[in-house]
DNA sequence: TAACTATATTCGCAAATACTTATATGCTAT
DNA sequence: ATAGCATATAAGTATTTGCGAATATAGTTA
């Protein structure tokens, strides 16, 4: 869970995802990253290194230059795994399980139901 | 573009991640949000705002209770949709259109071979 | 070694965001 | 109508985050 927050942190930003789609072309060093979408070279690192920390890139050191690549296999397992995770029973999570003993003597058809009953009486 | 960038940064927030979860599971309205996280109401209620605002639930008034439902397929179809977005070229993108012009000029084998050879010289 | 290029890191600031407290709105019931 | 419950909104504060400027690091050339 701590995984898919870090994960669409780093995609749930403007420039980063510029960086990305640019990065689903073809691999790209910061300064072309920089010239590319006119930014200055230490905001493209700083991003660079989110995007690397989450797994979404990864990096390429050749000669003067440090050439980052997408991890496209990577994002699209995290993305099918998310799908996954919204399926499983909340006992599964250490830190639902709790959230779920308390809320797990409810049915919401039962409660709405109490409730109109309720209302019409 | 702008949509994954409010979709994401939505997802990638702890609490509302756990309350994703949550409704995963079944429709709950905020109190019962509340007392499952061990949160203060309008906290949840900030939450839920965002995550609505993003498409990623809907709201459904019952009595006094507003209930509040995941938009799976909503959430599905988003995702599917990124992954055709990284497929796309460039010049699809009006964001990213005047990127391409400026490293359009530019391949990437092409120049790792000017390196190499001018490394070798 | 010294100078150069590309990149990474640090610092200070401004904007955005999450949180708590307090208040307002909307239904429902008496 | 007035009281009560659930929820939404607003105000104030603290934390986070993105950014520009300056500095540090790493690899390369002379």
């Amino acid at each position: 869970m701590e995984q898919y927050q870090k994960v669409f942190k780093a995609l749930g930003e403007g420039t980063r995802l510029k960086i990305i789609k640019l990065l689903s072309v073809q691999s790209f060093c910061v300064c072309e990253l920089a010239a590319a979408l006119d930014m200055l070279q230490p905001r493209i690192s700083q991003h660079l290194r989110i995007l690397k920390e989450a797994g979404l890139v990864s990096e390429r050191k050749e000669a003067y230059w440090n050439y980052y690549s997408l991890e496209t296999e990577f994002i699209t397992q995290v993305l099918s795994e998310f799908e996954v995770f919204l399926d499983k029973p909340l006992e599964d999570l250490p830190e639902l399980g709790n959230a779920a003993e308390k809320i797990s003597c409810l049915d919401e058809d039962q409660r709405v139901k109490e409730t109109k009953t309720k209302l019409k009486e």
